[in-house]
DNA sequence: AATTACGGTAAGTGCAAACTTACCATAAAA
DNA sequence: TTTTATGGTAAGTTTGCACTTACCGTAATT
């Protein structure tokens, strides 16, 4: 497969970088702010924020000494483009009509 | 954030489990055509068919002593809505006219 | 009834990876 | 220029988790 969403993948199948990516869905921010009320240290949110960078999910921007991250579309796009190779429209509905059936079967 | 993608996307983080789940992309399979050709033993992919089970991306039933596993909808739908979240169009589309733009004072 | 195929689980091992503290470099403020 | 804010990285520890072997239960063959 050697796919380039896999490291996507890998980087948010960790719950404490899915955390540090939420915080960024409301707009960029400095490396101090987003370790600011997490419960694990402030290097360790660099550690996670490199790993983040590699996968495409997030950008970085230096400003000063502040390094500002905000998200990046690349790896949601990767991430998408992965899964709607399984995802089957047809196979949905067919399943929603065939739950309703049955449905009405029991009542 | 206890979303209920977490362990979806926690099951595609390793690479042995989207293996197994890309196996299923072509259509249903029992355990023993599962770990057919693949470096992991039997076992090791009972234990990974488990957690994507749970994660709502494969759905198993029984037919006589086989195991068929297949693709569910369900895992891949929990986790298209969520990186939509972070999905936006027009940030991408601004995205693209900017380095387009950025190409042409280049020539 | 004995054998074979299938696959789930328990127990134990090894390693990758998520942490910590410590340190250093750089840029802005004082 | 001294101090403060910011954040990247090195080194070491620990812990979670992916794996193995061993075992057992069940259903289909023979």
């Amino acid at each position: 497969m050697t796919a380039a969403s896999a490291k996507s993948f890998q980087a948010l199948g960790d719950p404490t970088r899915r955390a540090i990516f939420e915080k960024l869905e409301k707009g960029p921010l400095s490396v101090v702010h987003i370790a600011e009320g997490m419960e694990v240290s402030r290097p360790a949110v660099s550690q996670h924020l490199k790993i983040l960078k590699e996968a495409k999910l997030v950008t970085m921007e230096q400003e000063g000494t502040r390094s500002i991250y905000r998200i990046n579309q690349k790896g949601i796009e990767l991430m998408l483009k992965y899964l709607d190779r399984f995802w089957d429209d047809a196979l949905v509905s067919f399943k929603k009509v065939a739950e309703e059936t049955e449905k009405r079967k029991t009542k």
